[in-house]
DNA sequence: TAGATTGTTAATCGATTAACAATC
DNA sequence: TAGATTGTTAATCGATTAACAATC
């Protein structure tokens, strides 16, 4: 809760640090890399070594001049300021092959979120499961996300009906909703959604290629 | 080929609208919505208007005065701008979850890309297919590009390989990645490579509930 | 202490947006 | 013509990076 608001590109540089420092703890039985410079950092990560030391100013004095941030103390700090140190409950719109990827997803497990449910419109799908994770009809999601307390939800139906269930899922409570529909989707502002939008990373490649 | 470099999130936006009158043109059968002003665009996609208009300008002057933009010739225009006109081969190293999510991923075909192989390094996959694409040793990847004259790389193997599958990509002669993989990837300046970071996104939603 | 690296300020760079003359 | 919207300039905003005093 700092009073100057931080750059988002900021808390997505965070992450990789966090994601970086964590290699680190795995790989290197701690032994060696107790404590990790600026510029080391930077090394990995492919990141300007002031602008390492400028996000994480924003949060606290991490380091010990002269010799850098204490890998295992950074890295806890950092946990705890991307809230990867709570549980999140987590449901996925959509029983599609992209959801199905979500469902198997590593990555899931390993940062504390638990996806509680699937959702769709399609009576074929619906009652079945996806992975172990049970597909529940669309219209039931607003009850389901006020009882099991869900505060993520990813949007990964066809982009025509993707406004309607961000509706549908703001109406029942959540917070947070990371968008896989390549549509432009309208919610009230203290409601974050995040967009991953493939087509546009696609066509920035095909742009760059027509240019050779 | 212009002069000054066009920024990258300029051409991220030229996808947008151009994805944004491709539906209006395959919806709206032509006749009311000829033209479409940057005002209206600006609503569709929540992009300001003058940064439409801005963005439009770097490549020509598309637009009448007082009118708007015609949305066929508009829509043409941004297709060719964003290589959408022509046919890319592409191939996928990683046959998980994420690459079967992609080959059967419906925008490809839509944008004229074709998925020719995919690579891994599991014996028990390799000779296989996924979903109709044929899955081939990862120590072929090279001969294949050059081959089979491939444009674009996905990567969805672990991070540990990340660096290694792309490397031997380049070796083929590939010239554009895109990047699943959660790692930074070094490469020689000339390739282009996005990245595609999911452990990103959703942690940029955790820090913000985290606020709450 | 001398050497190294942080935390932070100031300079730079680049992108967004407002404003308006040009013009359809 | 009068009204509307573009194309473009200038102003604003914000993010990146260099530089260096503070300090371990």
């Amino acid at each position: 809760m700092k009073k100057k608001s931080i750059p988002s590109v900021t808390i997505n540089r965070l992450s990789i640090y966090h994601r970086c420092l964590e290699k680190i703890l795995e790989t290197e039985r701690g032994e060696e890399l107790k404590i990790l410079s600026s510029l080391k950092i930077a090394e990995i990560t492919g990141i300007n070594s002031a602008q390492i030391r400028k996000d994480l100013a924003y949060f606290g004095e991490f380091g010990k001049r002269g010799l850098g941030y204490p890998v295992v103390d950074l890295s806890g700090e950092l946990k705890k300021i991307l809230g990867l140190d709570k549980k999140w409950s987590v449901i996925i719109a959509g029983a599609g092959n992209l959801g199905k990827a979500l469902v198997k997803y590593k990555g899931f497990q390993k940062r504390g979120f638990v996806i509680k449910g699937i959702f769709d419109n399609n009576s074929s799908k619906i009652g079945k499961r996806l992975g172990h994770i049970f597909i529940y009809d669309i219209k039931e999601v607003e009850k389901f996300i006020q009882t099991e307390n869900i505060s993520i939800g990813i949007i990964v139906v066809p982009a025509d009906s993707a406004q309607e269930v961000a509706d549908r899922m703001v109406a029942g409570g959540i917070k947070a909703i990371l968008n896989f529909a390549p549509i432009h989707i309208v919610l009230s502002p203290e409601i974050k959604i995040h967009n991953v939008d493939l087509s546009i990373e696609f066509e920035g490649l095909t742009y760059y290629l027509s240019l050779c």
